[in-house]
RNA sequence: GCGCCCGUAGCUCAGCGGAUAGAGCAGGGGACUUCUAAUCCCAAGGCCGCAGGUUCGAAUCCUGCCGGGCGCGCCA
């Protein structure tokens, strides 16, 4: 059941009540203010359409406002604001709509919508690093609120597991026999024989020629190589498979369908495109132009299909993907949640796929960009080795530093408990770090940052959450009955007017593909309710008080559950 | 050269046309016989890169500069 916003309604009401003055099309813009409940700064910019004094036609519009028991108080201010106060009466009656749901109101929008939606995106042979834990963290959130809102989601983590790489990892092989894979779900071993091989493709012209040729083979289909090729797959994805698991991401095989799945589809992605006329052949690759896409010297650059000596590149992977995904998975909807460098490749397929007419108008594609990640000196991260920062040893130090915060605050918490705990509030802080900046910013990496256990970190939402837990557990359950009469304190309506805008939050973070946005939601939630633990007591209230404070704990626990739930982080009942 | 993203407190970031620009961290001062102090309170800290423009109103929209990051033909 879907529960319009208070400040839906509010907007309705304002809306009817121009309405009946003659202002049809005006948009209230209603927000929450310092002054009052609500502000509705719309009249302003009506009052200029009409030529008239704004202040008049916002007393008004005040006038005209129903009386159905919303509304405590409406007051013009200002140039021409319109403050409005809501009656305590309609806050718990509100309360009491949003306990009533067991979604707490957020209904189910993304009902019959099928989102497909490609993250993670880890390469075979390689270590997964910060830039992937981004992907992933913001496609696993996006994933879990769309299906939370009712919408179908198909997962898609397009691994690199095909290309030129894979000549020279398995032609090194092939020139230095080494022991046979391990099975300890490391990824050591084919990250030594990645750096080796990639040091002898870049400098043995001749081991590159035979590496070459050894694409060819597999693409050919030769037995032996395709053998090797499997073992080196399948070792990876042990390794990936690993590291979802320690991040708490339902990434599961099944969703895991790498460049290689569309290699039979690739010719007649070309012969189709070719035939379209979308695609010409240019030094002797095919390739699609773009009138506003040009290079250093002025010259259109392409997209490239086929390269001049026949092979296939991500253009046409990408494009048989998203053929695919239109066609057979029937997606409405196309995310991609991929680094931000990949803005102008994907501007080029999806306008590709326009014009071949695989990608129809009613289907969005959107590239669901985020910054690249920079070390201290601001430029793309490094380490002084010229590696990245392995991802599985952020993990572990996330968690190492949390069990010892944990281990500190809990002396009596140990074993198989205290590392649950540990892992709890560690990836938690690790995940909240990540999703609460804006996506779009190119974002510095700083574990002392991410790893913080103090202040607006995932820990806060968590150490929130507990709270309410333990005046639940010491509150005995027990049904509680909200009275609509009684009086609200300041931060009991505050408490009200925050979780009333969970929903509306929710809708926002879809409509933007910004999980950030629900970060900053809850963290707002979490400081207005310790505003509330200091200055209202629940267990020591008595009557109506404390079943009305109850009811709100109820609420505020639910709310910061489910959201921290669609974040991916978890909710223990203690800290 | 062209294009995309970014520029807000010492640092890291919120703020998707509204009233006095907000958090956290760092640094200063306070609060645990009271539902969890992983918390809270107080003080301090700002030519919102610069200059124009639109508007009753601009950190927010437009234009031009400046600075940073990234991208632009056979890697993905």
């Amino acid at each position: 059941m879907t529960v319009p916003s208070l400040a839906s309604s509010l907007s309705d009401s304002v809306t009817a009540s121009a309405a009946r003055l003659g202002m049809a099309d005006l948009a209230p813009q209603l927000r929450r203010s310092a002054h009052a409940d609500f502000q509705a700064d719309g009249v302003l910019a009506a009052a200029r359409t009409l030529r008239r004094n704004p202040r008049q036609v916002a007393a008004e519009v005040v006038a005209g406002l129903p009386d159905d028991g919303l509304v405590a108080s409406a007051v013009v201010a200002g140039p021409g604001f319109v403050n409005l106060d809501l009656t305590d009466r309609a806050l718990l009656a509100q309360l009491i709509r949003r306990l009533g749901d067991d979604r707490l109101g957020v209904g189910t929008p993304e009902t019959g919508v099928t989102t497909v939606i490609d993250y993670s995106q880890p390469n075979i042979a390689k270590e997964m690093h910060v830039g992937h834990l981004r992907s992933t963290i913001i496609g696993d959130a996006l994933v879990r609120i769309l299906e939370h809102l009712g919408g179908t989601v198909v997962r898609r983590n397009h691994i690199g597991d095909w290309g030129t790489q894979f000549g020279m990892l398995i032609q090194y092989q092939v020139e230095h026999p080494e022991p046979a894979p391990d099975d300890t779900g490391t990824m050591g071993r084919l990250a030594t024989l990645y750096r080796l091989a990639r040091a002898e493709f870049d400098t043995d012209s001749a081991f590159a020629d035979r590496a070459r040729r050894r694409v060819v083979a597999l693409q050919a289909g030769d037995a032996g190589t395709v053998a090797a090729w499997r073992n080196i797959v399948a070792e990876s994805t042990r390794y990936f498979t690993d590291v979802y698991d320690r991040l708490g991401v339902r990434l599961t095989d099944a969703d895991t369908v790498g460049e290689s799945a569309y290699n039979a589809a690739l010719p007649a992605i070309a012969d189709e495109l070719e035939r379209r006329g979308v695609a010409v052949t240019s030094d002797g690759a095919l390739c699609v132009f773009f009138d506003d896409l040009r290079g250093p010297d002025g010259e259109p650059s392409p997209l490239i299909v086929r390269k001049r000596d026949g092979g296939f590149g991500y253009a046409a992977t990408d494009l048989a993907a998203l053929r695919q995904r239109v066609a057979e998975l029937h997606a409405d909807r196309l995310l991609y949640v991929v680094d931000a460098r990949q803005a102008r490749h994907f501007r080029m397929v999806f306008d590709t796929a326009r014009r071949a007419g695989w990608l129809p108008a009613t289907v969005p594609a959107v590239h669901v960009a985020f910054g690249t990640v920079l070390g201290p000196d601001g430029r793309p991260f490094k380490t002084r080795a010229g590696d990245t920062v392995r991802l599985v040893d952020l993990l572990t130090e996330a968690v190492d530093r949390a069990r010892e915060v944990v281990a500190a605050k809990n002396p009596g918490l140990t074993g198989a408990a205290l590392d649950e705990r540990a892992w709890q509030v560690g990836i938690g802080a690790v995940k909240y770090a990540d999703l609460a900046t804006n996506r779009t910013r190119d974002y510095l990496y700083d574990p002392q940052r991410m790893l913080a256990l103090a202040g607006n970190t995932g820990v806060y939402l968590q150490y929130a959450h507990a709270r309410v837990r333990s005046i639940l557990a010491r509150a005995d359950g027990g049904h509680t009955t909200v009275d609509v009469t009684a009086t609200l304190e300041p931060a009991e309506r505050a408490l009200i007017l925050d979780l009333d805008a969970f929903a509306d939050t929710l809708a926002e973070v879809v409509a933007g593909h910004e999980p950030h946005r629900l970060c900053g939601y809850l963290y707002r939630l979490a400081q207005t309710f310790t505003t509330f633990y200091e200055h209202s007591p629940v267990l020591r209230a008595t009557g109506p008080q404390r079943a009305n404070r109850l009811a709100l704990c109820h609420l505020t626990g639910d709310t910061l559950r489910t959201g921290l739930h669609l974040l991916g982080i978890p909710t223990p009942d203690h800290l």
